[in-house]
DNA sequence: GATTTTTTGGACTTGCCGGTCCAAAAAAGT
DNA sequence: ACTTTTTTGGACCGGCAAGTCCAAAAAATC
């Protein structure tokens, strides 16, 4: 907790300039191999021939191995989800605005296809806490954007006051979610379409 | 196609009784286990283990190894999706019909709690044709039901004829894959139950 | 410029797991 | 009963991939 050395957030302890770029390298060489090809079975081996690295080099920025190292990846890539939903997502304050960020979810799931990365990333590390812990807080800062949309449009008296923000911001996490798990699995992004369409239906009562 | 031998499912040509009691043992054995446990790296000879048979009964009625095998588990895991939800699911002819198949779904997935067997076949299998057409087969089939559902409830005047019942479905497939999908990373139902019960609630319009 | 720390290369170990193979037991067919 | 087919056991193989290790290069520190 309070050791005297300072560790950053790899555990490593004190890494030059140069360091600090080898690792962000690896990470990001990483998540653009695992963005681009199947994911099934990438090897580290795979991501060091990708980087121009060592083996001794990834464990010495990853010292717990493949875990490590995905997780870092899978970071990377949960803070690109919210990202390429900006600037819309943060303010949901018109219905416009609403079909902005709703094109704007469905234009960046079209293009990503089939390949989901941080599903991908999710599924190799599996269950593990620090994976959960991920998703987690990817999932609650979507849903809290969802939901002080919501809030802001009953604000303004666009949607009607009854409505439980919270829970319907729940449905579109789900809907967005089961969507993109849909595309995954038959190429297709109607289901998201629908999901959201419907769930936005709804808001507008 | 039309071969002169008849060719059973599993490409076997010709099982003795006794031959599909233990084809069917691995089966089930299998989808147990995969059911109980984390089923990140699972292994034939973990299976093996668990129903009392020899690596070559796996390889004698499962030639193409462990895809084979995974994909029967995965068909039959997917033939219990629709059936737990039965009677329900085939009867959504009143609004006391939708509570109960809503309830039978939450009851479900919040007994099944983080293990989603079917998703854990898929995310080993990956995305092999066979897997696919397993997903897309359970998928169509659900979606079916719900929209004839919501065709009859609109033909008995329940719900207005203006909705899109295709939609609207695919957007319930939507959310409850992606509710499920939450419950596997955070434990809760939440998302499951507010995806259902706002797309109902948008039903009743 | 000497020393200490960090970074890098890459050979090597180790264990695992999917798949093969053959021969024996059991069952089915005649 | 004999033959043929199916079923079963389990030893074995081969490859692969995670992780270890040590020494050399490079950089930082004094």
């Amino acid at each position: 907790m309070d050791s005297p050395v300072q560790k950053t957030y790899s555990g490593v302890v004190a890494l030059t300039t140069k360091g600090r770029a080898t690792r962000q390298r690896i990470i990001e060489g990483a998540a653009a191999y695992l963005r681009a090809d199947e994911p099934a079975g990438v090897t580290l081996d795979d991501i060091r021939a990708i980087t121009g690295t060592s083996k001794s080099q990834i464990f010495h920025y990853f010292p717990d191995g493949k875990e490590e190292l995905f997780l870092a990846v899978a970071r990377h890539e949960a803070d690109r989800v919210l990202d390429d939903q900006q600037p819309h997502l943060g303010a949901l304050t018109s219905w416009p605005a609403w079909e902005r960020w709703r094109d704007s979810v469905v234009a960046r799931y079209r293009a990503q296809g089939r390949h989901c990365p941080l599903g991908a990333l999710m599924a190799q590390v599996g269950s593990t806490p620090g994976a959960r812990e991920v998703t987690s807080a990817l999932l609650n800062q979507w849903q809290a954007h969802i939901r002080k949309g919501i809030c802001d449009m009953q604000a303004a008296g666009l949607i009607r006051a009854g409505l439980d923000a919270d829970r319907v911001a729940a449905a579109f996490i789900a809907g967005i979610q089961g969507g993109v798990l849909v595309l995954m699995s038959t190429g297709s992004v109607t289901h998201l379409e629908a999901a959201v369409d419907t769930l936005v239906d709804h808001l507008r009562g």
